[in-house]
DNA sequence: TTTTGAGTTGTTCGA
DNA sequence: GTCGAACAACTCAAA
């Protein structure tokens, strides 16, 4: 009897556990994606573009044999099975608050048939991890130790053949939404283990001294592959263990930080909507058309804070931003345009290529200082200092923002202080200084 | 139960 | 230019 695989967020053929259980479970399988209409509207025009460019590798590696469907997809895998008269449905395990109400409808949907999960995509999954008295961490170091205590597991074997159910009836995959000039990566398995590659063997050493560098070509790169599981955080955790240094640590530590994002996500799926700590529902922001006017100059990119505007046209050319521009433009949004973290993280989420709900939201909840961290709220980024000490060439500015091309060296950050500024840039919408003030006295009113 | 120590990513001020 | 302290005092984890 054959069985189906069922695909969603591991997109690849090494390194996946369920693939192996579908191939030991039947001999042959039905290797399934279905086009969920849900996920492709609030996704975004890159990540779907991206994700779609993914399943035509997969295709490619499957010789072409690849199945795919349109609809809900409790109507289509039962559908499927009962075709092929599947003795299983495999899958890995989706822990996201969407994700887990779509697999128990499928599998409700289902009947006789099982829908059985096998891994995750995350090296240790959700919930697995907790305190000795069994409740969830809140804090990012305790449970990074009790991470690495429980260990994971190797990556298994790429099966040698995969035989596949012939002659079903499959959907055209479709060119995707226009993304305009903005450039993805290269698609696909084969591209996520040659970018892993690359990073271990060119970046890793010097990764914990030159991570937080937007202008060399620091990171590993890895999310949108991690996104949509074209490669999965255990083949990177393999090769790093047992490698000595400080690079190989704080790259594990990253990782970790996923994991961790998602283990809170899974024990408050209201947390990717509203604010981890409550008494951030009180907190002031700004409404009306100036704040809308504020928002729209950051979406574009025209804030006039060099470092801002590089990060936010960065989003919209590579659908992609650094790590730490990220948290750049973040604070300003939160902090010096007071406007909420929730707007911000829609945003974010429309045009990134490697926006993941529980990464995204929690990420953009620490910076609000509703979210995980317990650190002083006073901690407001300073949008020149930021730009002068993690872009001190001042050359990732001038990448993406032609106006200031003009201005050499870090001077690139305080073009309002340069003779003769170069003309269409604009002036600094607000001014930081203030705008701190402001944020510490709106924090200061929601304390206690 | 109580207590103690610690918490990704900052900034500013003054010596 | 560099360095340490202050910011202001909260929550979580673990002893």
């Amino acid at each position: 009897m054959p069985s189906v695989l069922w695909f969603r967020r591991d997109l690849r053929l090494s390194d996946h556990p369920a693939l192996c259980e579908a191939l030991a479970d039947g001999d042959t399988i039905v290797p399934l994606f279905v086009l969920d209409p849900v996920l492709l509207g609030p996704a975004g025009g890159p990540r779907v573009k991206f994700m779609l460019d993914c399943l035509r590798s997969l295709d490619h590696d499957l010789d072409g044999n690849l199945v795919v469907r349109t609809g809900d997809p409790a109507d289509v895998v039962p559908a499927v099975a009962r075709e092929v008269e599947a003795s299983a449905v495999h899958i890995s395990a989706d822990f996201n608050p969407y994700g887990r109400r779509r697999d128990e409808n499928v599998a409700n949907a289902l009947g006789e048939t099982p829908l059985r999960a096998t891994g995750s995509p995350y090296a240790v999954s959700p919930g697995r991890v907790h305190k000795p008295d069994g409740e969830p961490y809140r804090v990012y170091t305790p449970f990074y130790r009790a991470w690495v205590e429980h260990g994971y597991p190797r990556p298994p074997q790429r099966p040698t053949t995969i035989k596949t159910v012939q002659g079903l009836q499959t959907d055209r995959l479709p060119a995707g939404p226009d993304i305009g000039h903005t450039e993805l990566p290269a698609a696909g398995e084969e591209a996520a283990l040659g970018r892993w590659e690359e990073f271990r063997d060119e970046r890793l050493r010097s990764y914990a001294e030159d991570r937080n560098r937007p202008d060399i070509p620091s990171s590993s790169r890895l999310s949108p592959y991690l996104r949509w599981g074209c490669i999965h955080p255990r083949t990177p955790l393999a090769d790093l263990k047992g490698r000595a240094g400080k690079g190989a640590e704080v790259f594990r530590k990253e990782l970790a930080w996923r994991e961790f994002y998602a283990d809170v996500l899974f024990h408050q799926p209201e947390s990717a909507r509203e604010n981890l700590q409550p008494r951030y529902a009180r907190l002031r922001v700004d409404s009306g058309t100036a704040a809308d006017e504020r928002f729209t100059a950051w979406t574009t990119g025209r804030t006039g804070y060099p470092i801002v505007d590089a990060g936010m046209r960065q989003l919209r050319a590579e659908a992609w931003i650094h790590n730490r521009i990220r948290m750049v433009v973040a604070s300003f949004l939160v902090k010096d345009l007071h406007l909420g973290w929730k707007e911000g993280a829609r945003h974010f989420m429309r045009y990134l290529v490697d926006g993941d709900l529980a990464s995204n939201q929690h990420g953009w909840q620490w910076v609000a200082g509703s979210g995980t961290d317990a650190s002083p709220f006073y901690r407001v980024f300073n949008p020149v200092r930021q730009g002068q000490k993690f872009d001190p060439s001042g050359d990732y500015v001038r990448r993406y923002v032609p106006e200031l091309r003009g201005i050499e060296g870090p001077a690139v950050h305080t073009p309002w202080e340069v003779p003769d500024a170069p003309k269409g840039y604009p002036a600094p919408i607000v001014v930081h200084d203030d705008e701190r003030r402001d944020a510490l006295e709106r924090y200061e009113a929601i304390k206690g």
